[in-house]
DNA sequence: CGGCAGTTTGAGCACGATCAAGCACAGTGG
DNA sequence: CCACTGTGCTTGATCGTGCTCAAACTGCCG
């Protein structure tokens, strides 16, 4: 591998969770192992079973982390954003990736080799730490995934989704912006996109929010919060 | 911590995925640090959002890791018997515990302390890696949970618990002996009590399967694992 | 014997899936 | 410029899985 990478991107990943705190010798030295990954939107990155070479930066785009069935079905485990690493875990886990990956949008990543990454990690332990609490994070939020399917009805996903995803806006609202397509939105909450379209609907009727193509004014987030619906 | 555990515990801890490849020294030096714990059955252990100490590993008995609903449902996440060790995520994963812990029966524990097993595992990153891996694979796990909470049916996730549990009999049958009451197994595949007693009958219709109390013999185990089942 | 927890069985219902049609919009080619 | 096509979203009608509520049954223990 070799090191193309904008001095944006280096930026970027010095500050993240798993490179801060290293002086620049430590940082370059494992950036000579790291190199820029341009994917098209709708492009797998790759499969399910697919053996672990390198684990990944998300720079510019969205990475739809998913699994497929048999029939062709597919559930959204993960959306990836700018800023964020996926399938470092992967690294240990025997070799194979557990999930697909695919880019939801034409997306700028980089690739960090994973022999390259493990040597590097193994000089120091503190720096395995770092990455111990990510990966607990993600655990975490895993189990929250599992709950939630199993303890809530799809309502109740969706409000949570929308709580977790919205913002303030410029213009004093808060405001969900759907970060994919609806169909997308749909898998990763766990229900079919026709049961996603009525949800919201029936939210919009309820006068709890407005719906404007990807974008969704919560009219009033307390009464969201509270309500374990009808 | 004092160290009253017994001298098979300590041995059958020799031999854990975290602990093997050490000498004596190493060994008894974390040793210190672990303490014994009697629970009985029915007992909490820790609840979720309660401050994590130790991890624990399991010498006899059963625990039950779940999530509980403000509705008062739960949702049990994993069994963890004999030879295993949970909550070690826990510890890097910004001090609560992430679910309820709680004696399915009499259980035997090993408490190794946080801090402690903390310190020693900063000493050498080869200790780290043990542990990377043994999380990675936990992930990996609950990944294929959500998988099969909204790919597969109530049914479909009955007979991949069967077949990931069944065994061999002395007589030369493949036989499930189920850990936990069936309630507990129902929460653990997703479905109410009431629905796991109506797959199990079906299935026995089926003539795939015999059940007796907590033993369930698998008449036809290829049959059941093409079975898509209707 | 009565009480209790776990399990089973039954009847009805609700959530969400499925199947199918229709709509809006963008891109493409004649 | 306008049909033609494809894609994403919506809407409607129907169906099925699994939940809810309720009652009865079992084994167990005081």
């Amino acid at each position: 591998m070799s090191a193309n990478l904008s001095e944006r991107d280096l930026l970027a990943l010095r500050r993240s969770y798993i490179f801060s705190d290293m002086d620049d010798g430590q940082f370059h030295e494992i950036m000579r192992h790291a190199a820029p990954v341009e994917i098209a939107g709708g492009q797998l990155l790759f499969g399910q079973g697919d053996p672990v070479a390198a684990f990944y930066w998300v720079g510019e785009g969205l990475i739809r982390l998913f699994r497929s069935s048999p029939q062709g079905d597919e559930k959204v485990i993960e959306l990836i954003g700018p800023g964020r690493f996926f399938a470092e875990a992967a690294l240990f886990m025997g070799g194979r990736f557990p999930v697909n990956a695919a880019a939801q949008v034409n997306s700028r990543l980089v690739a960090v080799d994973g022999a390259s990454f493990k040597a590097w990690l193994a000089q120091d332990a503190s720096r395995c730490f770092r990455l111990l609490a990510g990966m607990s994070a993600r655990m975490h939020k895993l189990v929250n995934e599992i709950d939630s399917l199993t303890l809530m009805k799809g309502t109740d996903r969706l409000l949570q989704y929308l709580l977790d995803h919205s913002e303030p806006d410029d213009s004093g609202q808060t405001v969900v912006e759907l970060e994919a397509p609806k169909q997308v939105i749909a898998s990763r909450i766990g229900v079919k996109p026709e049961t996603l379209s009525r949800l919201l609907h029936k939210l919009a009727d309820l006068g709890y929010v407005e719906v404007k193509d990807n974008r969704i004014v919560i009219r009033d987030e307390d009464k969201l919060r509270e309500a374990g619906l009808d």
